[in-house]
DNA sequence: ACAAAAGTGTTGGCTGTACACCCATGC
DNA sequence: GCATGGGTGTACAGCCAACACTTTTGT
């Protein structure tokens, strides 16, 4: 960046960006987390994050991290909020931008992740946390509910094609109690952002599940014509 | 701060506080706004911040800058978003946490304001800002309509004592919209979040309408008893 | 035939919304 | 007595929540 600093009599600090990492398998809500390779507190357990470069939006490098560690490129990710006390970081001055992403679990690169020294772990088995990483995963949390009412973001952590018993098991994961199917259901079909396919999962069942996709088609028009609907 | 730094290899940048500042008289939303002191775009309307120091939480610095040019010091205000773009700000690399803030209009400080060139436009009325603080204005508001639905902030808008007329005509205001006022007042005295007084107000009628004041102990409890309100 | 998961409808209560008139007072 | 804003009640509709049985098919 070769430009002219006008700002120069205030005080500089690092910028880092930390990535809550969500994942669904085998019914369970999982976090994707890493031991710390950088003192201090290296070796402890870690969300995946990142300094920010000078002539990096602070978007791309949550990007970059994501991409370095999983193998995605198109990863779903949002800001969740920022973390500027200032004693939160004991090697020197540095706020984080804490972004929650969430991916398809099947489909993320199991080498790359295993040679960060990256694991993911159930969310109610989690170890400890450095520095202010275990408030960042309970903020998250409770944005991914929030936002799961409103919007059908917890597609992003299935596979393109899925089962209504899968989805619905993910969202009994994400409000940790269990739905009532039928008024599941008639919620999600009713909304029509749903494609029914002529083929069956029997991974589960004997008589098998439709396998089902979402129509991202329906639900931008759904939006865009006033969105008042509710998981 | 006297601390090693562990991260010296890593880049260094400014990191900022922009208020998004709400106060509301005359049945409208107000802003407050200045005119930017330092160079680049010197002379231009822009949101009130500073750069945050090296010692001092993020959130400190926004409550430093609020008492500064209102002279208030326990305003309400919360995070927004982070404004990372690598291309923001043309001064120097900068990120700019945006926080809002609500005000009560009647008890800042005039004076102070004038000396620091502030002023209050109408939200319709705003000239155009400086950087991305036009965007940060919309994202407040937006993030301003949704809290106000769960969580009664509007009460931070309104003196102490107020009206129910007030405090409709200000979620009226909020919503852009004009609401049914037997709905409104069943909805909220239904919550047991208002004190009556034995007072009237008759500024504005010769009937005169009844004070109201916020019951924080009965807010408390409603929330932490599950809270599923919606205003 | 049986075990195991998938799929399907109805009802009652509650809540949001639409809507119009009387009240109190100062001038 | 009249103009101005403050205050009140009811009826309908739509939505959420509770609830149990049938279907399919592989073994």
């Amino acid at each position: 960046m070769e430009k002219r600093d006008y700002y120069s009599c205030n005080d500089k600090m690092y910028v880092a960006t930390d990535c809550i990492v969500f994942g669904f398998s085998a019914d369970e809500l999982k976090l994707l987390i890493f031991q710390r390779r950088v003192e201090p507190h290296k070796g402890q357990w870690s969300l995946i994050g990142s300094f920010v470069k000078l002539e990096e939006d602070v978007d791309s490098a949550a990007q970059r991290v994501l991409s370095e560690i999983t193998g995605l490129d198109n990863v779903y990710f949002d800001q969740l909020k920022t973390y500027g006390a200032a004693e939160r970081d004991p090697g020197y001055r540095c706020i984080s931008v804490g972004q929650y992403a969430l991916i398809r679990i099947d489909e993320y690169d199991r080498e790359l992740v295993e040679k960060h020294g990256a694991f993911w772990y159930k969310l109610d088995e989690l170890p400890p946390l450095c520095l202010d990483h275990d408030q960042m995963v309970r903020d998250a949390l409770k944005e991914l509910r929030r936002k799961a009412r409103y919007q059908p973001i917890g597609f992003e952590l299935l596979p393109e094609k899925f089962t209504l018993p899968q989805l619905i098991s993910l969202y009994e994961a994400i409000y940790q109690k269990p739905l009532d199917s039928r008024n599941f259901r008639k919620k999600i079909l009713s909304l029509n952002v749903l494609i029914k396919l002529d083929e069956k999962d029997k991974s589960n069942s004997k008589k098998g599940a439709f396998l089902y996709e979402f129509n991202h088609a329906n639900y931008k028009a759904l939006l865009e014509s006033g969105y008042n609907f509710v998981l």
